[in-house]
DNA sequence: AATGCCAGCAAGCAGTCACTTGCATGCATG
DNA sequence: CATGCATGCAAGTGACTGCTTGCTGGCATT
């Protein structure tokens, strides 16, 4: 009467393909290697999901781009510990799951499918780029930018260290918690908010 | 007496391989693909350079980065101008070597090697650093940030907006140059150098 | 004319790939 | 006990992979 066991093959099979794909992008993700890294045989993968191709694609959209919202607060009231929250666990995700997102990104090109339409990284910014107008409104930021276009700006400074910390240590220094710091204080002195000095 | 014809079928075996390379990733290069865009036989390829391998990775030592040396003023008269020159360029660099690059990261826990130890990158990042230094030591930005974090900051802002503006349109409202243009605007902000206001 | 080099062509080799088939096994439900 | 289902195992399919071999022809130097 308990399902358990099946699904529990299932959920193994997409974690192990989550894994071998992050390593080894679509083309070295083998169903041979799929399948001993789950401890299932081979035949099962096809018994389940009936080709690689679906079953990469059912595992990189359950799997990969989980949903982890972060929201910020609607009344802004301390622009510099909200800011740094939510870029702190932002960059925790994409730091987590850079294997995923460096193979994803370098086969894009080959396998756009992938990429789900409403990527959290838009939504996230969505989420930013709100907090942003809001800080505007209530005059906790200058007027005179755009948080469209300063949203991504943030985020890609985040993705950029999150991506390149780790394969090129002699372009970040020091550690990414403090790195992280750094940005925020001066993406707040940037748009003039509050928290721009040093606390 | 004239040698160009050997060159020349060098030259297109490593120019087809980094195109083909820049698709398909390492695995997905294959001999085949590589000798049919390159205009010549299989057999040559294996001739020239002995194996995939090996053409591979001097395809991309040898083309994938070539170091364009953007150098930035011994003495910054005008920030404003001379950031947004540089970066325009460094943008334009990543731009047209998106698929290169994005190939690369994906595949860059597989092959390390195929990363030149002095990066361009990592050179670009000294260059600007120094730059920000220089601004401090003359009193045309403020004192109290670290330009070995700014300057990094600024490029992964520019990495971002190189790789992710073709993929993710959603994310990059307007055009390449207006959004450069913020970047640079903002960040003059965020380190108090003039220009950072409305010129 | 003779030599040497570079290239193309056809064929093939052994290995890996995704995927299929047939059969045996265990286990829960009726 | 009988039925159905999920799984493992062994074997094999055709396609593709990197790479090799043997041969031919063109072209420049001698």
């Amino acid at each position: 009467m308990d399902p358990r066991p099946l699904t529990d093959h299932r959920a193994r099979i997409l974690r192990a393909a989550v894994e071998v794909y992050s390593e080894f992008g679509f083309r070295g993700a083998t169903t041979r290697r799929i399948a001993q890294k789950a401890e299932v045989n081979e035949v099962t993968l096809f018994r389940h999901f009936g080709s690689k191709a679906s079953l990469l694609r059912e595992a990189i959209e359950c799997q990969g781009f989980e949903i982890h919202f972060q929201h910020l607060p609607d009344i802004p009231a301390h622009p510099r510990e909200e800011l740094l929250d939510w870029c702190g666990r932002h960059m925790e995700e994409l730091r987590a799951r850079r294997s995923l997102i460096r193979t994803c990104m370098g086969e894009i090109e080959e396998h756009p499918e992938i990429l789900p339409a409403g990527s959290p990284t838009i939504q996230a910014a969505a989420v930013l780029t709100e907090y942003l107008r809001r800080l505007q409104h209530r005059g906790l930021a200058r007027a005179d930018f755009d948080p469209a276009l300063a949203a991504p700006m943030l985020m890609g400074i985040l993705f950029a260290d999150a991506m390149g910390r780790d394969i090129m240590p002699d372009l970040y220094p020091g550690t990414a918690a403090n790195a992280l710091e750094q940005y925020v204080t001066l993406f707040l002195r940037s748009i003039g908010a509050a928290g721009g000095d040093a606390p």
